[in-house]
DNA sequence: GATAAACATGTAACGGGTTACACAATGTTC
DNA sequence: GAACATTGTGTAACCCGTTACATGTTTATC
């Protein structure tokens, strides 16, 4: 059905090692015999079997990425981060959508490496990683880090401390922090930053337990107002729960940022976009998923690399939804 | 260094022959052999070589989806609903971002191809599905469709008559309808439908152009009011430039919806989220995600499919961003 | 108990590339 | 021009499954 090599080697009147050795580059080639055979791989528009490749090399153009759920606004950024990497590259990747379940990242990896994947980016929780720690295909931690295996992340102490500090310095005196799910490490770290330089400070704070999805997070945010009524600082896990107090906050008559700051966290593209603007901490997301990616490529490619962990610095964005420092 | 089957042929005692058998439930095999085999696969925790088996076979577990950018909202939900109903069916998904860009999604296209991929699932234009009209293997059009392929996408003009419909419903007098780039099919259907309700209602209807990222949606509303500040009511071509738009008004003092109402496309998770709650017209993303991959793994296994083509209602939900009616 | 049908299992070819190795032709060196 | 290195090309084995086919063993049938 398909052209084969064998097809471009009839055509092209050599032997298939020629034709290989020609679009490989590899071993000798006289040039008139690798215009000849160019011609024929041309002519016959010669597409090479990467199946076919993979499973003499054992190993593909294929990587693997596991993201917990492309629908929460802040993964697309780091695919793409990813994608726009690798393909670049000439590697392709395969996709799988984890929801933080152990089972389902298992399954993947598993997946991954049945089709010779030479690589893996996932964002896998700390205590799932016993198992992928040795594991026989380079693999790189995206959003996530451990001790044992390469990772690219950002900030999060510093992401939490800043948020805390920047409500502070504006002035509010009883904040509420969202806190995320305990099991999502790097969320749980932003929150205890928050939650260390807010008690220093003295002020007020109280806690609220809410997940990072769209589920959830507009009761979160009425609930947030009814147990908290004089909440006058609200830092949020994520954008999205930011959001959602964003609108129960001016829904229930408060001035945003007279009467209750907002800070979220990710800097989602739409929390530009909100009205009023989200102030955040930005997370370089789309960044981290190439840094990712280079080093995913580097750890294929054998090179030496001279970190195994990449923190990426986060900054805190000024929108709207804080008041201007000294007012 | 990987099991093999011939590994787990030495340990059964059988030969390879018998062992794919087995695991793979074709052909005779005697019960005690069975076991036995099972025994040595658990023992050795064999898994099988995808490669080798899709080499074989001329057929792989490998699904392609092409989307144009998974950074926009509202392609998420499609290839969430493409990737669980594909995982739950034993197949993977590659995946890539294609800008709209009949270069890239070409590229995709052909690498897909080398891989075995068994079907492609893609959002792609009119224009550039000519190639692959002739494609050897199933193809599902997702959220566009021509004729000649097999498609699942949303009723576009549908949508747009009920977004214009409800704000004339609604009241408003000067509509400014943002319309999206005219290479994007379906949503400059959106705009023709609109459009046409608009001017035989005989409202007045300025226009304006945009794209359909966060890039420059905030200029784009800004721009809007400051060319028809008389505006009472937008149709904005998705919920990004509906949320962008939401902001400028507000921003420059206007009330909404009294002063001007507002209405998006797509219903992304956020426009629920943000202040005043987006009114727009409801795309079922995921299910469209979710049939397009119905459809397609049907067309693998040669069912005959009733439709070719399934267009999905779209609804309109009503939020803050428009005027209850009758007032 | 002979004969056919059903069952059980192994051998080897195959899919489409890559590459080790053999062999031939050419170029280089003294 | 002999000895050796370099270049050019083909043959066949290999990657790891699947399956056609051959062969042998049971079971069923009359």
């Amino acid at each position: 059905m398909a052209i084969t090599i064998r097809d471009v080697a009839k055509e092209a009147g050599v032997s298939v090692a020629t034709v290989s050795r020609v679009i490989n580059d590899s071993g000798y080639a006289h040039e008139d015999t690798r215009k000849v055979v160019l011609e024929a791989v041309n002519k016959l528009n010669y597409k090479p079997n990467e199946v076919a490749r993979s499973l003499f090399k054992r190993k593909s153009k294929l990587i693997g990425l596991i993201l917990p759920d492309i629908t929460n606004p802040f993964f697309p950024a780091l695919a793409r981060g990813v994608e726009d990497y690798l393909q670049k590259e000439g590697y392709r990747v395969i996709f799988g959508n984890s929801d933080e379940q152990l089972e389902k990242e298992m399954d993947y990896v598993d997946t991954f490496k049945q089709n010779n994947v030479v690589g893996i980016i996932a964002s896998i929780n700390e205590t799932d990683s016993e198992m992928l720690s040795e594991l026989s295909i380079p693999l790189v931690l995206l959003d996530r880090t451990i001790e044992a295996l390469p990772s690219v992340y950002a900030d999060q102490e510093q992401g939490g401390r800043l948020a805390a500090e920047k409500v502070l310095e504006r002035g509010s005196k009883e904040i509420t922090i969202v806190r995320g799910p305990k099991n999502v490490k790097n969320v749980y770290q932003r929150f205890e930053a928050s939650y260390e330089v807010l008690k220093e400070a003295g002020v007020k704070v109280n806690i609220l337990d809410s997940n990072l999805s769209f589920n959830g997070a507009k009761e979160r945010a009425i609930e947030l107002f009814q147990k908290y009524p004089q909440t006058d600082g609200v830092l949020a896990c994520n954008d999205i729960v930011g959001v959602a107090i964003l609108n129960e906050a001016q829904r229930i008559g408060k001035r945003i940022p007279e009467d209750v700051q907002v800070i979220g966290f990710d800097d989602i593209s739409i929390s530009e976009l909100v009205y009023p603007g989200l102030s955040t901490i930005h997370q370089p997301a789309y960044e981290m998923g190439a840094k990712a990616a280079e080093i995913l490529i580097k750890k294929i490619n054998q090179e030496k690399l001279l970190n195994i962990h990449y923190k990426l610095a986060v900054s805190f964005v000024e929108r709207k939804s804080t008041r201007k420092i000294g007012k």
